[in-house]
DNA sequence: GAAACAAACTTGTCTATACAAGTATAATTT
DNA sequence: AAATTATACTTGTATAGACAAGTTTGTTTC
């Protein structure tokens, strides 16, 4: 019993190194990656305050805001006198966040591909501007790609991004979706919101999306915050015969 | 300044009184309550951790928690070494809730009306017995409601009620959409999922919408629990020119 | 064997104290 | 007058200690 807690917890203790992370947000971390990574299975007991405390030295207070804001998140469960575990994973709710398609397509098993339409630096045009909430002609990219399921064309998006927010957005892999990566990287987007449409493509959009004119596609807008800045903003266009939206709420 | 902030508490620390909820819930509450009944309003500051540790006589960790969870519940907004302020009501997201068509197009000062175009009691098939969780020939209601918004048709509602939950569904006057309402009493909705498409509306579905056959709908196909127990299921059919789906996510 | 009790855990809450870090204002210097 | 500094606030984090409350397990008692 003992001997397991301290091998559940040696390596723990080595990911709480320094950091300029406060130490309940370095717990959490560590404990995310214990179960990311697939060692901590799903409804597996994790170890309890007290030896997290010894492990960590830290004190117990530090570690039980980090389970509880863990819990609030539904990544744990906890019950009083009996322990903390994995909770099950969530139905994953698209809708809800910035979802980045090409995890969504490898959650499916299928394979996604990418294609760079075209990218070009630009200065912000009144509609941009305000949708980024910057002064016209403020620098910007505006992104054309084109996402592949199985080689088969899924959704084109239209993306324009604040340029001095993420400087380095034309010099990144639009291939293997490092773009996306990138400007979680450079501003981790925490906010958003959506306007989802039914529509009809235009001639060139069916084109490269390889349907015909008369099928309906699901068209999103999204503007995306990080900390207060509005970081991106983005059209996506799918077909309705090969995309939907799932979403749900409560608990 | 002091007086300000006396003046803002005295009534604060009598609704803290004895209870058997844990002192930062109290607090919490009492919070809420002064901001739902408007006594603080959006964008004031709120007294400081000190002032209320004085005024309710409880530890600033205790203050600090329950400000602290009211923050990330969105009620407040704090900034280290400035204050604490009551934040701005949330745009509306008629994605994350039991949205009701008549509320949302009355919220828009527009005038709603329902027609109902027909309801059924009738055993559940096989698809409706496995959406609804019960067994084929258990009992149900299938009616389909018309929406209109300023006269206009705006959404076509295909809906499948457990019947043993909701006996009374089809004394409703669905005119005046208090079938909606009886719902909701008889099994308040608290979760649910949603399947969100572009589609191709049938001919007679177009014919009800007054909409030519290639205008592209959006559907929304829902299934909506009342404590564990799935109560009803919903197809909602909009055309894409008259009805759009605004959500948003984060803080 | 069954029931009652005791001990040893678990998480949940609360306090008092301390320091760090951010911000605004007043006082001082330049 | 402008820039700098000191100060008095604010929130943010971390600790040690304490008790409450719920659960499990083992022990005692009947």
């Amino acid at each position: 019993m003992v001997d397991t807690a301290t091998s559940m917890m040696d390596s723990l203790s080595k990911t709480i190194e320094d950091s300029p992370a406060p130490i309940y947000a370095r717990v959490k971390q560590a404990i995310c990656q214990k179960i990311n990574s697939g060692e901590w299975q799903a409804d597996q007991r994790v170890p309890s305050e007290s030896e997290m405390v010894k492990a960590l030295s830290v004190s117990r207070m530090t570690v039980n805001r980090a389970l509880r804001e863990l819990t609030d998140e539904g990544i744990l469960v906890r019950q009083q006198g009996v322990g903390t575990f994995v909770a099950q994973k969530k139905a994953h709710s698209a809708l809800f966040e910035v979802h980045n398609i090409a995890d969504e397509i490898a959650a499916r098993g299928h394979t996604h591909k990418a294609q760079l339409i075209e990218i070009t630096r630009a200065k912000a045009n009144m509609e941009e501007a305000m949708n980024l909430g910057v002064r016209t002609n403020h620098s910007i990219f505006r992104a054309t790609i084109l996402h592949f399921e199985n080689e088969l064309p899924i959704q084109i998006e239209e993306r324009v991004v604040n340029a001095s927010l993420a400087p380095d957005y034309d010099k990144q892999d639009f291939q293997l979706n490092t773009a996306y990566d990138y400007l979680m990287k450079v501003a981790p987007m925490t906010e958003g919101e959506h306007l989802v449409e039914a529509v009809i493509a235009t001639p060139s959009e069916c084109e490269l999306l390889g349907i015909n004119a008369s099928e309906p596609c699901l068209q999103i807008k999204r503007r995306t915050w990080s900390k207060d800045k509005l970081v991106t903003t983005a059209r996506l266009l799918s077909p309705g015969s090969r995309f939907q939206l799932f979403g749900h709420f409560g608990r």
